[in-house]
DNA sequence: TTATACTCTATAAAGTGGGTCGACTTTGTC
DNA sequence: GACAAAGTCGACCCACTTTATAGAGTATAA
């Protein structure tokens, strides 16, 4: 289940996706314009900056803005940084796998085997979708609907 | 992400998918075989038995048994008893669908357009994998192997 | 001095787990 | 048969941790 934060979060990256190079976005924007608590998303896009994934500016004029072009921002790995792993159990994880306590025989554990399929299936459509992409369908971009639509 | 309740009633629904079919298996030794906190199973048992997933009975050589074959089991309708909706978020559900609050426009929020593709992902797995595959996978059937290995 | 990001503290809900007792069913035993 | 005893599920209350949110205040740049 994806929490609100990382919820919140994706929505604020596409904001910062749409806003031209070089130009940066009040956190009461983008805010006010997601339907976001701003003290929530304080908290969200000061995580996001610790992952290096968005820039900060203080003071007057400041603001924030995607520290790499959104063609290189994969949408898996936005959420990785603010809910963790993909995998729906830690043991089935690649990138932060953790043996879990209950377990004698992990390579004959049925949950820990349909959860790691299930985990492939979750990383192929997130990681290999782009912020840009996500930005394209928020504006209504023709060619991502078909993007959209396209079975498995 | 899968909560331990779901974690536990997959296992614990595994294991009475490998008692004899008519016999029993008692909360206290699947908690014990399962490394699970027995007072939690209680629970978790509980409601997959008001879910119609299993039959239990009182009194001594009383316990708990599947309601069905595990063959008629599909391992996503557990998970969405104990854990909800497969889907990451509520507005990409497809049983359970709800409309969130922040979002003007859904047919161009991207975020749930992604989400709708990873909670087809999610259910292509799930909803395609029985009980009994599961408790094949826990006894070590090689046939079932492969199936786990299967590339998308 | 003003606008903005950033920090700290606090609150309510849900998930996770334990402890205690009650209800029901079988199995004796007289 | 009747009644006691034991085995087993079932329901209630308590406590701790993680999510989700709000408020007040601090630091920094123009």
């Amino acid at each position: 289940m994806l929490t609100k934060k990382a919820k919140y979060g994706l929505k604020a990256m596409v904001h910062l996706a749409g806003v031209r190079p070089g130009e940066t976005a009040l956190v009461a924007d983008i805010a006010a314009s997601n339907q976001i608590p701003k003290k929530f998303l304080d908290a969200i896009l000061g995580e996001l900056r610790n992952a290096g994934f968005v820039h900060s500016k203080k003071g007057k004029g400041g603001g924030y803005m995607l520290a790499r072009p959104p063609e290189d921002i994969g949408v898996g790995n936005i959420v990785r940084a603010l809910d963790g792993p993909l995998a729906p159990i830690q043991c089935a994880s690649k990138t932060v796998y953790r043996r879990c306590d209950d377990c004698v025989d992990e390579t004959r554990c049925a949950v820990r085997l349909v959860m790691l399929r299930a985990r492939d299936a979750i990383a192929e459509v997130l990681d290999k979708t782009s912020l840009e992409q996500m930005r394209r369908m928020a504006a209504g971009d023709d060619s991502v609907r078909l993007l959209v639509g396209a079975a498995l």
